[in-house]
RNA sequence: GGGCCUGUAGCUCAAUGGUCAGAGCAGGGCGCUCAUAACGCCUUGGUUGGGGGUUCGAGUCCCUCCGGGCCUACCA
């Protein structure tokens, strides 16, 4: 038994997610949770919500609530949703949190002492009538280059062009349109990552077996022209951890928040620490997953995230954990994934483009959802949601392949032998072959679940679904009974096994549907199959068990017009 | 502009430089009747985006052109 610390990147706090943010992410670390969860690991799975920053306050100012209840209610949301799709995080925390609030200084004080930060002055775009200092992209004004009159403040939509905001021509803010801006100046704190760059790069260069994806994001940004570069950690804004050294009031600084991706990935190790508050546990039972001093020397971390998050996870937050100089558990592996597109164009929170969790689950069950998303992972390269590909899909594996597998075996045993596993008879080289073909299918499928291939094991499942099928098929079980009852009870014994064998093996993709397949046959019994043969014999002849309902509903040609017609649009 | 990823069957995707480029779906045929008209078996289908090169051998490595996508450090 191993020690496994999963963390899913952070779902942005300003409004439902949609589901290219769940597949790129919190879908298949669940999925890796669940699987190591099964094989009798220790996991320690951690989300939050990412609560602080510019957008955060825009999203609240305009439902009109303060910040921290907007944000309060999100959460809750957000949380709601999660335990929908069936995320089964340890904990799933904020990184507005006390714990966070705490922990974030601490490293910022650590990194002080450490001569990791500087204080640099430097001019600024303040908006008078919005009363705060405006991110450039939140500058609005006409391109100097093509004359686009709503160019943004770091480039250019149009012709693509990257502008500085006093490029711009007529200059206003893209919050409130006022154009009574004035330039002023400001002192932040840095990270000075470029002190640590040798380092990171080793570190990087260590990583051998990372995805390409990962690795190649990290050596742009170490590489590209003069190397890493020092990155600003502080913000002039009201929401946010106040800027302290430690917990000594930072001169100079009073009235800032520290930039949002500098507490968003402390916030896993203060998401711990909530997790431990919530649970009556004690630091050290927290610290043993992070200080490696405390515990966490055997403790192996993957994390998971979209390509746009790949940056701050290898570079900025292992800056801030090595320039701490303290012994932090540092990721073991970064999965990362590239986008869903939807119907040929980008899913949009902002722009409520896509289908969003909250509707997928008004239409259909998660594992719909968790079955579709998870198949197609973006791994390799974008993917693309289409509502033609993800019924077919859908029909053809849940229902008829899996789905239709339980009812043919129950409804055919109820009928010639009641709702009880039957006796008698004994297993023939078919079963034997069978045992076979599962043991080697199933190896297969534990070595792609181990190596995070989300599609490869999706698709070594199904493989193990259609076994059933042809094993049913072959042994004819409807054919046996007219002329040998023993043999087709011993067939039909070894198909009700088979259906509990697939919950097992099938939970981590859809944990609704095997737990509604574990309940059907009577039994809570959810060993991992290490022995193949022994697996099949857990319901023994006499075993009580009921036919479940059908697992999943096919999805209709009118179902699938009315959603494409429901979610072609804006959202709301 | 620069960098990275990507292009394989109608669709979604596989293939440590090494048999005849493979699966699933869709299409065609046959079988079965337990089952959600479900399942099983067989089968059609490819000049691996174009062109050049390295090699005994290239989907894979190199060059080049074309197409798609992402990133480019003050959104997160």
């Amino acid at each position: 038994m191993a020690r496994h610390l999963i963390t899913s990147a952070l779902p942005y706090i300003n409004g439902i997610k949609h589901l290219g943010n769940l597949v790129g992410s919190q879908l298949p670390a669940d999925l890796y949770a669940r699987y190591l969860r099964a094989r009798g690991h220790e996991v320690m799975f951690i989300c939050a919500t990412d609560e602080h920053g510019t957008p955060a306050e825009l999203a609240a100012a305009k439902t009109g609530e303060p910040v921290a209840d907007y944000c309060a209610r999100m959460h809750g949301e957000q949380s709601a949703l999660a335990r929908g799709f069936g995320l089964s995080f340890d904990h799933y925390g904020r990184s507005s949190s006390d714990r966070n609030r705490v922990l974030t200084q601490h490293f910022a004080g650590r990194l002080a002492d450490a001569g990791y930060i500087a204080e640099v002055s430097e001019k600024q775009v303040y908006s008078v009538d919005d009363g705060r200092f405006l991110p450039d992209r939140y500058i609005e004004g006409t391109c100097p280059n093509c004359g686009y009159d709503k160019a943004r403040g770091d480039q250019c939509e149009n012709c693509t062009k990257q502008l500085d905001p006093t490029d711009l021509i007529d200059p206003r803010s893209a919050i409130s349109g006022s154009t009574n801006l004035e330039v002023r100046e400001t002192k932040h704190l840095y990270l000075r990552q470029s002190a640590l760059k040798d380092r990171i790069s080793a570190w990087i260069d260590s990583k051998t077996d990372w995805p390409i994806l990962t690795t190649s994001i990290a050596r742009k940004w170490l590489n590209d022209g003069e190397g890493l570069q020092d990155r600003g950690i502080t913000r002039d804004l009201h929401w946010g951890v106040p800027v302290r050294r430690g917990d000594q009031p930072w001169p100079g600084m009073e009235g800032k928040v520290f930039y949002v991706w500098f507490d968003a990935p402390i916030e896993y190790i203060a998401a711990t620490a909530e997790w431990a508050d919530a649970n009556g546990k004690t630091d050290a039972d927290w610290r043993r997953w992070w200080r490696r001093d405390e515990g966490a020397e055997d403790v192996t971390y993957t994390q998971f995230m979209g390509k746009d998050n790949v940056p701050f996870h290898t570079l900025s937050f292992p800056a801030t954990l090595i320039g701490s100089g303290e012994p932090w558990r540092m990721v073991d592996y970064i999965k990362s994934f590239n986008y869903l597109t939807y119907d040929g164009g980008q899913f949009s929170t902002s722009q409520g483009r896509g289908v969003f969790m909250d509707h997928a689950l008004e239409i259909l069950p998660a594992d719909y959802w968790r079955w579709w998303l998870l198949s197609h992972a973006p791994e390799s390269g974008d993917s693309e949601f289409t509502w033609e590909n993800f019924q077919q899909s859908v029909n053809k594996d849940l229902a008829d392949v899996l789905g239709n597998f339980v009812s043919r075996i129950t409804k055919f045993c109820r009928s010639k032998f009641g709702e009880t596993v039957p006796e008698g008879g004994s297993y023939g080289p078919e079963e034997a072959q069978l045992i076979e073909a599962l043991t080697t299918r199933i190896r297969a499928y534990e070595a792609t679940m181990q190596g995070i291939e989300v599609r490869k094991s999706a698709a070594e499942l199904r493989a193990i679904w259609v076994l059933g099928n042809e094993y049913l098929q072959s042994a004819a079980p409807w054919s046996t009974f007219k002329t040998d009852p023993d043999r087709a009870a011993m067939q039909v014994r070894l198909g009700l096994n088979l259906i509990r064998l697939y919950a097992v093996l099938s939970a981590p993709f859809i944990p609704f549907a095997a737990r509604a397949m574990l309940e059907a046959m009577g039994t809570a019994d959810d060993r991992w199959p290490d022995d193949v043969a022994a697996a099949l014999a857990a319901l023994p002849a006499g075993h009580a068990f009921t036919v479940p309902d059908v697992l999943f509903a096919k999805i209709t040609d009118e179902q699938r017009a009315e959603w494409e017609e429901r979610f072609k649009g804006v959202r709301q």
